[in-house]
DNA sequence: GGACAAATCAGGGTAGCCCCTCATAGCGGG
DNA sequence: CCCGCTATGAGGGGCTACCCTGATTTGTCC
């Protein structure tokens, strides 16, 4: 959190044009260390599931896939490796581009107009977990923002699950099974089982299939 | 739009605690010009329309007023001087204190555990005309962001159910158990397994969690 | 040092989930 | 009239989910 020093990144460029690529990597290489290109969308999953960087610059117009462009990347690789930000990059700032690819997970989206320092000052942002969103775009997601919020409150109940039991918890909402989740964070199924009773108990919740409808009422994905 | 050099904004800070305030102009003051400042709604409303600032940096709690806090300055000022951006600054990164300002129009948010220079650094972004956000509440607002927007295609692979598959798939998709299902439906429990199985099978899902998971993106509830 | 909470795991049990094969009955089309 | 699809259901088997009563270790607070 505290780090103001300069941190070298791994970062991957996918852009279908090689010449733009080439600009990237002249303005970027000074901060960022560039492990990967790609200017396909088979060719950007390959990569990203190779270096698994800690960021993906991302263009939104791409050739390849069943012609997704940049989200279907973002939809093959998004959940696979959490720790790999997507910073969406593109010439259009439409809302419908940004939507799709802000809904696949992208963390934000700058368009090629800007600067390369910039670029760079995004990717570190993105990486350091803010979400960053050029000038013109960023009206947009706040009005979206500002219409959608209807919830407000965060919960308490969520104050009663420890750490451990909120992890275990979050993996069995999503349809890990025991087996999986034991496997996932190194402990037996038993300890598994352990938490999930004392989640089921703490949440006065029957069974995983209400913690499930729980946990996706309360946003928690 | 592209100003890679620095440049000096005019910037004003809101927050009571002058102790902090003074932490704020220590490390702002190389890069940014500091030409206010204001520890309650009411100065801070004077000193901004006296200023006319290019960022505010504002404390979210804050006294004076009728207790709305920074919210209240917003309200007051936002749309008089719109080439005054506010960042909202707080300890707290709650659900409710975020909606509120930004619905009341700030243009990003950071908590106060960031460094002074990563303040620097938004700053400088909202000015620019940035939405900036701390890590902790960026998945925040994205989330509000995917929420908002009305997906439209309907599934093709619905159209693989028969009726009472759908009928059976929502119930249990809904968390009830085969035998709930059963009564609910006045059929046998090995009905509603028979219609479960074709349903995971048609869906490619293998248990009921994922068909869940499935239901729920859908929308199906 | 003792009290307490959290995290780890065992054994054993009931019930539920999910699969397989198989069977019956109705309803439509070629 | 048989064929295919759907809805219905039986029997059985393997695995999973959930609960219970235990236990040990570790760390923290007083």
């Amino acid at each position: 959190m505290s780090e103001t020093t300069e941190q070298t990144y791994r970062v991957v460029l996918v852009d279908d044009h090689a010449i733009f690529r080439s600009g990237l990597r002249a303005d970027l290489a000074a901060d960022l260390q560039i492990v990967g290109e790609a200017g396909s969308v088979e060719q950007a999953i390959e990569v990203i599931e190779r270096e698994r960087p800690d960021v993906v610059l991302l263009d939104v117009h791409l050739p390849g896939g069943r012609g997704g462009g940049g989200a279907e990347v973002l939809a093959s690789c998004a959940h696979l490796f959490s720790q790999t930000k997507f910073l969406a990059l593109s010439v259009s700032d439409s809302a419908q581009d940004v939507v799709l690819v802000i809904r696949s997970g992208a963390r934000g989206y700058v368009t090629k107009s800007v600067s390369g320092q910039e670029i760079s000052d995004a990717v570190r942002r993105v990486a350091g977990g803010d979400a960053v969103f050029s000038p013109r775009l960023a009206g947009f997601v706040l009005d979206a923002f500002g219409s959608s919020v209807a919830s407000g409150q965060i919960d308490e109940q969520l104050d009663l699950l420890t750490d451990r039991e909120l992890q275990v918890m979050r993996l069995i909402a999503r349809g890990y099974s025991y087996k999986e989740v034991a496997k996932e964070l190194f402990i037996s199924i038993k300890t598994v089982e352990s938490h999930v009773s004392n989640v089921l108990r703490k949440l006065q919740l029957s069974n995983r299939h209400e913690l499930t409808r729980w946990a996706v009422e309360r946003k928690i994905l």
